[in-house]
DNA sequence: AATGAATGAGAATTCATTCAT
DNA sequence: AATGAATGAATTCTCATTCAT
């Protein structure tokens, strides 16, 4: 009966929050948060408990953001190397536009602030990129390590291919092809 | 301010850093990191002019200890294969020994505190492996991408080896001799 | 700030105001009051001014409900005696039946912010009282004292046998026996 | 070999909490106590941990020092009556001549934040007295009561006495003899 | 050079109160 | 009237840095 929880107050906090722990790590302030989320500071705390709630819900949302990129119009009857390269191209792409979101992210994933619960739900909503991971190597170089280590690869080669486009964007298309052979190699069979 | 005397100081300053940056970040009070290293507050400020001069001497010193591990016995005259190898290897066994310094080092990274000075002098210092990475992609499939580049895979599939290593050290071998093949593979020809 | 029109929700709220004041003093949060009360926040302020209005209006009520327990069944035409030890009595069963009441009210007491509009109220609540100690010391070794100071004494005694009985229930009896004795003793002639 | 530590400023600042928290009770701030004692915020916490380390040190403190005015020219070898007198009135002198400290010390006493540490070393403090009291109660009416009760009998009617003598400071000879009377026969054989 | 007390600008919350719904 | 979101001042405590000793 009174003002309704806003669902846009809350994007705008995660949206300042994004934008400046992207800028200065976890460091940055609620208070500046909220004033650039067009908020006081107390009503932060309507919306999150605490600050690390924030955190948590942060990284939450910026990978189920990025998985929903990952799997928009996914390929799912193409082949392996064709879904494979749908997943990178996204990821790449996603960086390249959002790169506040992943230096979020990268800044949250090092924090030692996300919770086991967080984790999960992570992994949980990657699930099908895993699988696919899984189904690539099924008969190749890395049959014998788990899923979870070939998408680590890929992220971190995504990653890589992801600085480098950032500081030389006019190479931009060039890094995401050679980023993704070289993922491709790594993981396939010779 | 004065002309710091004792090295050993400045070297126990450096290591209760790296321990406790390792551990809660960049956050880690400066006057912990002078405690911990058997030392009163005002000491620390002494040997480094500020906190941010400490985290960029600090970054400088780890990357240089990492490079000396990398160097050390580097078989100059095997063959490049042998080379590499002979680098991912001890960058792996260095950063399962000193898993700090490794933990550091990637809080660090991602600071965005570093200097440009101080990520010039890295490289310098890096300059034999970029060197090797540079013959190595000579005629390989990366050919026409910056040596850089080719440092930036091995660095973060080494690193990702590393992590799961660490959460899973019975397997340490396996994720070593995997991930260097994975690294071979995805800058070597088909 | 209209009418409140629900005695019931009035009573509410000084109901979880005394239970809250009496466990964490008079820093329990509003919000926290009007929750416990089943409330929304913001009612509270329909029902009371402010919270020093809130205090007050506690502070009466619970000093009400007191006298009340003390003048029921009042042996008015029994000896002096008699009727001292009458109101001894329901003072302390009155203490020990409702610990949050008493607690509270000694917060209240102490925390300066009582009016005195209020506590001429709460003194006029105990008028009768008051005559019974007047007519107490008539002849007594107390008899240049106000009435007051005789109120006093016995409220501060009656506050400590209340103490020890709570400490120590098992002896409540006899606590409530030599408190009350030595009350007796305090304003009487020898 | 730095600054060291000075008594004079830790004093400084229980004297401010002393005055502030009579006056506002345990709301009181610290920055606001740390100002009064002529110290900067932070200060206060490099002589106390925290808030509720002050409020307990603060409350021995001043249990001290009205310990060491009660026995101030202790007549040890009198009678019991002369000691009790002794005691009476050097507790009620002190109660008037520190009207911030017994006032503070009320508010502590009902603060809950109080430590049973805090309260024991208190109590010991006071032994001679509670001897004093034990003694005095061998062959009197309060004989199976615990000495504790004796004394808080004591502390509730001096802390009666004083009351009325602040409100009423030309009756203040008046309050305290009639104090001590109506103590000594609560206490006492008839 | 070394020490650690002193400083005061933040930081994360909390909370009485207001006000849109 | 009732609700609970919104507000922003106030609070406790932290911490890089300075400076008296």
């Amino acid at each position: 009966m009174a003002r309704p929880r806003s669902e846009d107050k809350r994007s705008a906090i995660l949206a300042a929050a994004t934008e400046l722990v992207a800028a200065q790590g976890l460091g940055a302030p609620t208070a500046k948060i909220a004033k650039q989320a067009g908020l006081a500071e107390g009503t932060l705390f309507t919306y999150f408990e605490n600050k690390d709630d924030l955190i948590n819900q942060l990284y939450l949302e910026i990978k189920t953001d990025l998985r929903d990129a990952m799997m928009a119009n996914y390929p799912a009857h193409r082949s392996l190397a064709d879904r494979a390269r749908h997943i990178w191209d996204r990821y790449i792409d996603w960086g390249v536009a959002f790169p506040a979101k992943r230096k979020a992210l990268s800044q949250l994933g090092v924090s030692g602030r996300i919770t086991t619960t967080t984790t999960d739900a992570s992994r949980s909503a990657f699930c099908e990129i895993e699988a696919l991971m899984h189904e690539s190597l099924a008969t190749g170089p890395l049959k014998d390590q788990p899923p979870a280590f070939v998408v680590a690869i890929m992220e971190s080669l995504a990653e890589t291919a992801m600085r480098f486009t950032t500081s030389d964007p006019a190479q931009a298309e060039r890094y995401k092809q050679a980023g993704f052979d070289a993922f491709w190699r790594a993981i396939s069979m010779k």
